[in-house]
DNA sequence: AGCATGCGTCCACTTTACTGGACATGACTC
DNA sequence: GAGTCATGTCCAGTAAAGTGGACGCATGCT
């Protein structure tokens, strides 16, 4: 049977970066989380877990989600690896409280 | 209800080589494929398909079993991403066909 | 060669994640 | 303030992933 499971914190810091990684590149490309999610084939609801950096996500709907927002991942030649995301997590900490793309204009800074 | 998805292939290929470089990473540290399982806290048949880049597993498990084997993931400053991915990513070609490690010793260089 | 060990793979049963809907809250516009 | 839209969060039903066991095969040891 499947047993629920206990995850070291460095997994766990893992799974809460790459959430927010997605979270911040959805965001600068103006899409809803119903957008994305729906683009991905996932329920919003799943969505928001995996931007929360639930662990019980599917891994193939995770890596998905990343690429469809522009977040980079492991790649054959894995020297692509950090070019988007270390622009992205530039912004890890200024993750609004209530995150909305603006209505009037889309692209902004943030 | 959960529906059966199709992936990109920039998804696949990120599964992939994630799963090559948790392959390495745990042969490298004389795991077989049991222990590891163990350590994670899953069944080997899981271990097995995660491994052959499955994109149905939980994202949790994999992470968990990356972190185990020492592949390196996303950080909060994702400058150390690279370092030990690309020490691995050159053994990506180099899988042999059957997968073994060595009884007699551990840790060599394969 | 014979034996032991680890991997590749299948299957029926069980447990879990995903879903769709619903409701509250926060933010922006008029 | 009223209206709208997106997010935050909960829940019961349902489909899928995980499990343990089993079997064959490859590899290494003696």
């Amino acid at each position: 049977m499947k047993r629920k499971r206990s995850y070291a914190r460095q997994t766990r810091e893992a799974l809460s970066v790459l959430g927010k990684l997605i979270r911040i590149g959805r965001m600068e490309r103006g899409m809803t989380a119903q957008e994305l999610a729906d683009r991905v084939g996932i329920s919003r609801t799943t969505l928001y877990n995996i931007e929360k950096g639930a662990p019980g996500a599917e891994i193939g709907t995770v890596f998905e989600a990343a690429a469809l927002a522009g977040v980079r991942l492991f790649d054959q030649d894995d020297t692509a690896l950090r070019t988007e995301n270390a622009r992205l997590a530039e912004k890890l900490t200024l993750l609004p409280k209530s995150v909305r793309p603006s209505r009037t204009e889309v692209d902004d800074d943030f």
